[in-house]
DNA sequence: CGAACTGCATTTTTT
DNA sequence: ATGCAGTTCG
């Protein structure tokens, strides 16, 4: 029995089974219950295939459990067994189910295996990622946090633009602050469960971020008025929501009877505080995890989290899964050496029965070419003995590695598919398209409305749409209802006017017909109907083609959504990676993509310090990045379960440069025993940690890696860029008022109507304005 | 307003 | 090398 990630492509379901439309009025009390002891005859064999360990983590109900799953030990197979075994006991009802996962493939790999085990799909239960659960308590309890349940969810690149936008208005240099940068700090204080209130203090002395500090605080204001969260808030909001309100936490707290949770490690700080409180009643919490296999501290996981659990939760049961059903002795030897280099662990001895297999081999070559035709030779030969392509995988450290080995690979002919590359979601013509939906589904949307004002080009440019931004803040309303206002007045150009007119127009027909069709029909209208499908067809774009391809397999993907709201929730959360894998196919991905898959071969190139360890990680983050980088070598190699190539190269092409390398020091670490060295030349090192090395290594590192370090240290100092502007916008005029209007000159106002005003300039004769955009001299 | 030019950085990625 | 973003010119 494997688990294999190909398998799941094939048997996942057309239609995702979760439904969290903004319609969803889902009340705790009245889901439909499944009458536990009614069902199918237990399979008597549900707990017969475990060995001890997995047993015990199955049969460890109540209290808090922390089950310790070395790499291939069978963790999924628990997980599942325990739900189902929850539910077969008749403990809990399926909506007293709370599992959490942290990608939507897991969730949906978990609702399969136990619809398996089961005998039969399971309704009702709350199983998906942490943030779609977070979404769907949150939807419910919108107006506690002062938005309404159909808020828009932005994603990293939304909020990134809507960083910018601040950046501009207030003239921050965005050279110094870029707004990515500025971005990730925010994010990374929303990973650690700070609200811009509790910045201030958890930041104590290195609190000289108090430009991004108000800055944060402004943003989430902004959000507010949007009526948008982003993925961070998905949590913060969760979690403070359960703070706040006592009541709400304590229903949930005996709603969920069971919590599971995957991937422990990964858990960061905001979401660690949102199991605590979900737990806090029960303590009936089961998070099972590696901490050997923890790589993404560098987007908020704190291994600590899985570190402290018996702190956290006193008397816990700790089960340790140590037998390993997927890897050759020699794979596991050499990994469960490598690991033993690090510190602070908690330790575990990986075992196996499975025959000790081939050493892992270790090879050195002469540059990156070398290494992709001898990877490219060894799949070839595989090929040929009959093994499945898709049972081979390269992974990689960083994405540009893939190249060299597609170049080889199609040479050879071999069919390849490199894996998380662009996302579906991500390409640039079905943002668009989602940009449209979003604003007929949610008018405020400002940051879509703003995507596609002039996409197609309708003759509006950055001086129109600074106009809308300029109002719109000065008014703290969303860039549609400025625009509405400003077709009132002669405020912009008439062409301009007209444009924005047919745009608001056109926006207003499709609302009127959203509900009446099916996404997919709206979406094929709204496209056709703005032009959107014609600018490409137009495009002598080498990849029209393709993205007329892609914008048909949007389509394809609406047609399994009832309504708007339910694709755009499933598109804010899922950005799922759509793979055909039906195919065989080599798997070429990065090191961290390959995270909870297998496969019987795995080529590991580029064991090069600067590379892997990657220079970076070193620079970052210390030690710490060291062994984190240290652990991804170890994911890397328990991924094979017979076959691992390691490999490493004295040359390398990077940036351009041809740069000398120097083997990894990961090489020098794993265990003689288990490795087999094929270098040609034997200089290269590997398990000869001869004296020369460290030199070289220091040399190397002076000579290349060390040009883009020294990371800038964001400093503000400067907090004079604090908004300077906003003097309110309760501006009175009366008749007569003699005002000064930016673009029109002097003037006297002649007549008021709400905000706007007809004046009686002096040159430009008599036009109507927003109040906004004129002052009183 | 859009096309051409220049400078600059370039790990990993989910939701 | 390459791509992206910001700037400058027509």
């Amino acid at each position: 029995m494997f688990t294999n990630a190909f398998k799941q492509g094939i048997t996942r379901p057309a239609r995702h089974a979760i439904t969290l439309a903004m319609s969803d009025s889902f009340d705790l009390a009245d889901a439909e219950p499944i009458e536990p002891t009614a069902q199918p005859p237990q399979p008597p064999a549900l707990l017969d295939g475990l060995n001890e360990s997995q047993r015990e983590a199955v049969e460890a109900t109540e209290g808090p459990v922390l089950v310790l799953a070395g790499a291939g030990t069978g963790k999924t197979r628990v997980l599942t067994t325990r739900l189902t075994h929850l539910l077969l006991q008749g403990r809990a009802g399926p909506w007293q189910l709370l599992a959490v996962t942290f990608t939507n493939k897991a969730a949906r790999e978990m609702k399969e295996r136990v619809a398996q085990l089961f005998g039969q799909q399971i309704e009702g239960w709350w199983v998906g990622t942490f943030h779609s659960i977070a979404a769907r308590i949150l939807r419910i309890h919108a107006e506690a946090l002062g938005l309404t349940p159909s808020f828009t969810i932005l994603d990293a690149d939304d909020q990134v633009r809507l960083v910018k936008q601040y950046l501009d208005v207030h003239e921050i240099d965005d050279k110094r602050y870029p707004a990515r940068v500025v971005s990730g700090i925010i994010q990374r204080w929303k990973d650690r469960g700070l609200t811009p209130d509790k910045v201030s203090g958890a930041e104590g002395a290195e609190a000289s971020d108090g430009g991004v500090l108000s800055l944060y605080r402004e943003y989430q204001e902004r959000l507010r008025v949007l009526n948008a969260v982003d993925f961070g808030d998905l949590l913060l909001h969760c979690v403070t929501l359960f703070q706040n309100d006592p009541e709400i936490l304590k229903k949930y707290q005996n709603q969920f009877r069971y919590i599971l949770v995957d991937e422990y490690q990964d858990t960061n700080v905001a979401q660690y505080l949102w199991l605590r409180l979900l737990a806090g009643g029960h303590k009936n919490i089961c998070c099972v995890g590696d901490d050997d296999q923890s790589i993404y501290s560098w987007r908020g996981a704190e291994v600590d989290n899985i570190l402290r659990f018996e702190k956290d939760f006193p008397g816990a049961t700790v089960v340790r899964l140590e037998r390993n059903y997927r890897s050759t002795a020699h794979i596991l030897g050499a990994a469960s050496g490598l690991i033993t280099h690090n510190e602070g662990r908690l330790g575990k001895t990986l075992w196996t029965e499975i025959d000790e297999g081939d050493k892992v081999h270790v090879r050195g070559v002469w540059d990156g070419e070398e290494e992709a035709r001898n990877v490219g030779d060894d799949i070839e030969a595989l090929h040929a003995k009959k093994h499945a392509l898709n049972q081979m995988a390269i992974l990689v450290r960083a994405g540009f590695q893939t190249r060299e080995f597609e170049e080889r690979m199609i040479t050879l002919g071999i069919p390849y598919r490199v894996i998380g590359g662009a996302r579906f979601y991500e390409r640039q013509e079905i943002r668009d398209a989602i940009a449209y939906l979003r604003v007929v589904a949610q008018p405020s949307d400002d940051l879509a409305f703003e995507r596609i004002v002039n996409v197609p080009k309708r003759g509006l440019g950055q001086a129109t749409v600074q106009t809308i931004h300029l109002l719109a803040r000065a008014e703290g309303i969303s860039l549609t209802t400025a625009v509405m206002r400003l077709l009132e007045t002669d405020e912009l150009t008439a062409r301009a006017r007209n444009s924005l007119r047919e745009l608001m127009d056109d926006f207003a027909r499709w609302r009127g017909v959203a509900q009446s069709m099916d996404p997919a029909e709206l979406a094929g209208t709204i496209l056709d109907d703005c032009g959107y499908t014609d600018m490409w067809r137009q495009s002598k774009d080498a990849d029209a083609p393709g993205r007329l391809d892609n914008l048909k397999e949007l389509s394809v993907a609406l047609e399994e959504f009832e309504n708007l709201g339910a694709f755009l929730e499933h598109v804010s959360l899922i950005m799922d990676n759509e793979e055909s894998s039906g195919t065989d196919k080599v798997n070429i991905m990065t090191l961290h993509g390959a995270k909870g898959l297998e496969f019987d071969t795995v080529f590991l190139p580029g064991w090069e310090e600067g590379l892997f360890p990657h220079q970076r990680a070193m620079d970052e983050g210390g030690t710490g990045g060291l062994e984190e980088e240290r652990r991804l070598a170890y994911v890397g190699l328990t991924r094979a379960r017979k076959r691992a190539r390691i490999s490493f190269a004295a040359n390398r092409r990077i940036y351009g440069q041809w740069q000398s390398a120097i083997p990894s020091r990961f090489i020098d670490e794993l265990p003689p025993d288990h490795i087999e060295i094929q270098s040609v030349q034997g200089v290269y090192g590997g398990g000869d940690p001869g004296g020369g090395l460290r030199e070289m290594q220091a040399a190397y590192g002076a000579a290349r890696w060390r040009s883009g370090g020294q990371r800038r240290r964001k400093r503000v100092e400067d907090t004079s860029w604090q908004r300077v502007d906003d003097d309110g916008t309760d501006r009175q005029f009366d008749p007569g008022t003699r005002i000064f209007h930016q673009k029109f000159g002097y003037g006297r106002v002649v007549a008021i109507d709400g905000n706007k005003l007809e004046i009686d300039f002096e040159k430009a004769g008599t036009k109507k304005v927003m109040d906004s955009f004129v002052e009183a001299v």
